[in-house]
DNA sequence: GTTTTTGCAAACCATTTGCAGGGTC
DNA sequence: GACCCTGCAAATGGTTTGCAAAAAC
């Protein structure tokens, strides 16, 4: 006798899923499941581990399709990818809104920042440079408050 | 009858040869042409564009060359490594104190900007977030003055 | 039923590496 | 002369692509 195990993907967390319908793209069985799997990451993620996962969890996703549902979520801004200090490439899940994020180096969470000055910033560069600023990739990188604790720093 | 040309090095911008005299880098011929192939560059480049620039040329370096040579020069901080918004990585020349780049979207000219508010930024983070923020990569991209002027912007 | 998406494997591309020979200090 | 650097070609690792079968609308 043969069990067949039929992977039923979690629910998963309304951001990703329901950014596909809004935008109308399809929502297939493939997309929930990489939605699920980077709901049930923290902090920053490769597409390499998201692939691990998949095979280790018994999901049924093909590499390819892994690149193509995150390249799908960055272009719906649900996810960004954002480039490590060490020049690997990585995603962080965001809100489409925002487009700062503070990478804790130790543990990989990220948190979400707003302006935070980036206006006057860029109108300072503006004013003394002659250039018209019109996209920017800033990254923070450093240590969270945990982190910084738990290494009694 | 055959010729053999013998590619020259001319003499490159002291300001990356220099760097590896001081630095106890051995000063090689290849290392000089790659300087050169820099030096002849306006704007950012990729390790491709110096490769076939090299090619096209004549100059003798291999493409592995290229490459330890980039290498070195960003560790001795004289170029630094960029990631454009299009997830290229390319290289520009910079001054080793400075660290942060206006890049043309259009001519891929480069201007270095100082501090412009950083430090005000990163505190303000820093004090929201709980975070301890050690590097930060910020780039910002845009059209200079002259290709804005040409474009009737 | 039409159109889009998937999965596989092969292709691709930038970058790295091992190693023998040649150049620099 | 010792040690470092170079070039080649092969290995690598991440990402993309062609295509037939499967799924979504």
């Amino acid at each position: 006798m043969r069990l067949s195990i039929i992977w039923r993907p979690m629910c998963p967390t309304p951001a990703l899923t329901t950014s596909l319908r809004r935008s109308g793209e399809r929502l297939t069985r493939p997309r929930k499941s990489v939605a699920v799997l980077i709901d049930q990451r923290d902090g920053h993620f490769t597409s390499a581990d998201l692939v691990s996962d998949a095979r280790r969890k018994g999901v049924p996703v093909g590499r390819a399709t892994i690149f193509r549902t995150l390249e799908l979520f960055a272009e719906l801004g649900v996810v960004e990818r954002i480039d490590l200090p060490t020049g690997e490439h990585a995603y962080v899940v965001c809100e489409p809104a925002h487009h700062h994020h503070v990478v804790c180096s130790s543990c990989g969470r990220t948190t979400e920042i707003d302006d935070a000055g980036l206006e006057a910033m860029t109108a300072s560069v503006e004013e003394r440079t002659g250039f018209r600023i019109d996209r920017h990739r800033i990254e923070l990188f450093g240590l969270c408050a945990e982190c910084r604790e738990q290494d009694g720093r």
